[in-house]
DNA sequence: TTAAGTTAAATTGTGCACAATAGAATTGCA
DNA sequence: TGCAATTCTATTGTGCACAATTTAACTTAA
C-alpha cells in the first residue's frame, strides 16, 4: 500500500473524544431545567441516585462508584447537607471515613426525581438499540481508559 | 402486558447519560499527560485544532463550531493569548468582533501535536469500528438534544 | 436621524473536575 | 512498643461550563 495524499488527523470532524465532550456537555444542558424544579446539578443528581439506591455510603465508597475524589466530592456534599438532603457523620470505629447518610427530605426527593429519566429519553430521540449501544460504546472505553 | 414488579428507573447502572459523562471524564484525564507536554488543557487543544485548520476566525465562529459561548472562550483565549500562541484583534469593519489569528508559535505547535491523536487510539483500545460506532451515536445525540 | 432593537464579547457568580498537597487516624512491621 | 507507611478526607489552586447580565457597537424603522 503507497501511503497517498492525506489531510492532517487534527481536525476537529475527525475526533471521536470531541464527539463524546461535546455530547456530554449538551447532555448536562439538557438535564438543567428538568433538575432546577429539584434544585440539584447533574452531579448532585447522580450523588443523590446512589445513596437513593444504597442509603448509606462513605466518600470512598461513593467515589469508586462514581469515578470522582474528594476534591470533588467533599464541597459537593456540603452542599447536598447545606440543603438539608444528607448527614455527613465520622465513623466511629475509624474516625477518617466520612458517612453519607439521607435525611428524610433526601429520602423523599426521589419521588420527584422519578420522572426525569423519561424527560431525558425524550430529548434524546433515540432508539433503545442505539441508546444501548451508545452506553455499550462509553463503558468500554471508560474501561480501557481506567486500565492504564 | 401486565406490569409485573419493576425496579427503579433511578439506579446508576441504568444511566446511558451516566456512562457518557464518565467516558468524557476519564477521556480529559487520559489526554492530560499527552497535552501537557504541549503546555494545554484539553478544551484549549481543540481551540488550537480548529485554528491550525482555519487560520482565523472570531469568538462567535469558534464557539458555534465546539458548542460553547464566549462566558467559556474569553478566558481561555485570553490564556491562550498569554501563552503566545495566538493573537485577539478587534475587528476594523465592526469594533463588537473579537478576531482570533495564530502567531507563529502557535502555528508551530502543530508539528508536536501531530502525534497526540495516535497516542489516544493506543490508550482508547477499541477497534475502529467501534470508535466510529461511539462517534455516531455521540453525534446523534448531540444533534438530537440540540435540536429542541 | 434618532430611538428601539439586535448583536458580539466580556463579566460575574456558581459548581464542578482534577492535580497536588496536607493532616489526621489507622495499620503493619521491626 | 514505636515508628514508618498507608489510608481517608479535606484543602488549595487552576481551568473549565454555563446562566445571567452588562457594555458597547451596529442595524432598523418610524
Amino acid at each position: 500500500m503507497t501511503k497517498t495524499k492525506q489531510s492532517s488527523n487534527l481536525t476537529l470532524d475527525k475526533q471521536i473524544c470531541f464527539s463524546l465532550y461535546s455530547a456530554s456537555n449538551a447532555m448536562g444542558r439538557a438535564y438543567r431545567p428538568l433538575l432546577k424544579e429539584l434544585d440539584l446539578t447533574y452531579l448532585q443528581y447522580i450523588v443523590m441516585m446512589v445513596l437513593w439506591q444504597y442509603s448509606t455510603m462513605n466518600v470512598k465508597e461513593l467515589g469508586s462508584k462514581i469515578h470522582l475524589d474528594s476534591g470533588t466530592l467533599t464541597p459537593l456534599l456540603k452542599r447536598l447537607e447545606t440543603k438539608g438532603l444528607i448527614n455527613r457523620l465520622r465513623s466511629k470505629e475509624d474516625e477518617r471515613v466520612m458517612i453519607i447518610s439521607l435525611t428524610l427530605d433526601g429520602r423523599d426527593l426521589q419521588h420527584q426525581a422519578e420522572k426525569v429519566p423519561n424527560a431525558m429519553l425524550c430529548k434524546a430521540s433515540m432508539t433503545m438499540e442505539q441508546l444501548v449501544a451508545l452506553k455499550q460504546g462509553c463503558d468500554l472505553l471508560l474501561a480501557n481508559l481506567n486500565n492504564q
